[in-house]
DNA sequence: CTTGTTATTTTGGTATGACCAAATTAAGAG
DNA sequence: CTCTTAATTTGGTCATACCAAAATAACAAG
C-alpha cells in the first residue's frame, strides 16, 4: 500500500528535503543523531528497523541504508553483520575508538610506535607531576590499592599485566577530567599488540613493580620533580623492551 | 551488452568473497585501505568510479557504494557531495578529524567544552615547560617570530586571533612529534566556534599579547615553572571571557 | 592556436523491486 | 511451561532505471 503512494509523496511532502548540498543520506543522519544525543533513542536499544525508518523518513532504502552504515562508522550505532543495530550514546572513549583504524594504519609506517609512545610519556609526565601536586586523599587511596595489586601479580604475568595497566589508569583519573581516562584506554588498546610481544618475566615484573612504588612514593610526598623523573624512567625502560620486538623494521 | 553476463560472472568469478562474517563491503573496504596506504592511490588521486570499481570487484554498485561511504567516513578519502571521491592518505590530522562529529556533541552536554578546554591547557602546560626546558634555537626563533607577528596584529582582531592560534602552535611543534601538531589543529578546530563568540578588542588582544611575551620569555629564560604559570594564567583568563558567551547553560 | 560555448557522455545520488539467508517471533507439540 | 518447528521480519546483496550535475568532447569564434 506504501508503494505507489512513494513516487506521490516525493512532490507532496518532502520528508527528506535534498538538505545541505545533496545528499538525502544527511538529513537522516542528521535526525538520527540528533534522537541518541538527545536520548529520544536511548543507549543500547536497537534501531528501528531499516524499512520502518524509509517509512518515517518517505526515503529509499538505499538513502536509509546509507545513513546507518554512516552512522555506525562514526560510532553512534553499533552493527554486527546480521544483526539489529544497535544504539550508542558517544562518550569519549566512543570518539577515541572512531579513530582506531586509522590510527593501528599510522603505527604501521614511520615512527609511528615511537610518536604515540612518546606522546604517551608525554601526558603521564604531566600527570604524575600533577598528582604529586594535587592528588587527594581518595586518588592517593587508589594509588596504593593499585600498587597493592600489582605487587601481588609479580609471579603471574598475565595478571600483572592488567594490573600495571590498571595503575597508570589511576593516574588518568586523578584530574578528574574524563577525556583522560578515555586517553588511556586509547592509548593501551593501540600499544597493546605491541606490548603483547614484549617478553615478561617475574623478574622484569618486580623491576617495574618498583618503578610504580618509587612513582607512588613521589606523589605521596608531594614531590612532582621526583615522580616525574621516576616515570620517565620507567617507562622508558618499559620502551627498550618493546622496541627490540619490532627492530626489524624502521624503528 | 554487460547486463547478462553480469548474472553468470558471479558464477565464476566470486571477485568478492563473502569475507570474514557476511559484509561484501569490507572486503572491497579492505582492499582499498590497502592500496591506499600503500600508495598504490596516491593521496589527491581521483578513486576509480562506481562502475569501474564494481566491474573490478565483482560487486553491485550498492556494496561499492557502501564500502567508499566507509572509507569516506574514516577519513580515508574525501567526498564532496557530487563529485569523484578524492583519496586522502591517513595523517595523525585525518585521525583526529575523523573524531570531529563526536566531540562536536560532546562539546554541546555536560562540561564538554570545559573538559576539553581544561585537557588543553592541561597538556600546554606540560609543552611549555617542556619548552622552556628543551627549546632549541630554531625553536625559539620561532617563538619569537610567532610573537613578533601577533604584536603587529594587535589592532586588526581577526589577524590577532590568526597570529595567537600560530604561536600557541609553535608550541606543539617543539616536541618534534607530528601527533602534538595535529592535536593543535583539533582543539582550535573544536573550540572555534565558542571563540568566534567571544568579544575581541585591541585592548583585550594587548593583555593576551603580553601574556604570550611573559610566556615566550620564561622559555627564553629557560624556567619551566613561571613559563607553565605564565601559560596556566593566560589561558584560565581566557577562559573567562569564552565562559561567559555559554553561561546560559549548564557551565 | 588559444579561448569560449555548446552538445555528449560519465558519473554520483536516489528509487524500485526482488531474493536469500540469518534472526526473530509465532505456533504447536510434548 | 519448556522445547521444536513453522512463519515472518529483517539485514545484505543485486540488477535496473532515472535524473541532474560534472567531466569531456566537439565545435565555433576571435
Amino acid at each position: 500500500m506504501a508503494d505507489n503512494s512513494a513516487t506521490e509523496d516525493r512532490n507532496d511532502l518532502p520528508n527528506v528535503p535534498a538538505a545541505s548540498g545533496g545528499r538525502a543520506a544527511d538529513f537522516i543522519i542528521d535526525h538520527l543523531e540528533r534522537r541518541i544525543v538527545s536520548g529520544d533513542l536511548p543507549d543500547r536499544a536497537p534501531l528501528p528497523a531499516e524499512r520502518d525508518l524509509m517509512a518515517e523518513f518517505g526515503a529509499s532504502r538505499t538513502v536509509v541504508r546509507e545513513a546507518i552504515t554512516a552512522l555506525s562508522n562514526r560510532g553512534l550505532i553499533e552493527s554486527r553483520p546480521r544483526f539489529r543495530p544497535i544504539v550508542r550514546k558517544p562518550g569519549y572513549d566512543t570518539a577515541l575508538n572512531a579513530v582506531g583504524g586509522i590510527v593501528r594504519h599510522l603505527l604501521g609506517e614511520h615512527g609511528g610506535v615511537k610518536n604515540l609512545y612518546e606522546s604517551r610519556v608525554f601526558l603521564e609526565r604531566a600527570l604524575v607531576r600533577e598528582a604529586a601536586r594535587s592528588a587527594q586523599k581518595e586518588d592517593i587511596q587508589n594509588l596504593k590499592a593499585a600498587l597493592e595489586a600489582n605487587k601481588a601479580a609479580i609471579d603471574d604475568s598475565e595478571r600483572f599485566y592488567a594490573t600495571d595497566v590498571a595503575f597508570h589508569g589511576v593516574l588518568y583519573r586523578i584530574p578528574r577530567n574524563p577525556i583522560f581516562p578515555a586517553i588511556h584506554d586509547a592509548y593501551t588498546s593501540w600499544l597493546a599488540p605491541h606490548w603483547a610481544k614484549m617478553p615478561r618475566s617475574p623478574d622484569r615484573n618486580r623491576v617495574n613493580y618498583s618503578s610504580h612504588e618509587r612513582i607512588c612514593n613521589a606523589i605521596i610526598e608531594r614531590d612532582p620533580e621526583m615522580a616525574e623523573e621516576a616515570l620517565q624512567n620507567h617507562l622508558k625502560a618499559a620502551w627498550e623492551y618493546v622496541r627490540v620486538t619490532f627492530d626489524t623494521e624502521k624503528l
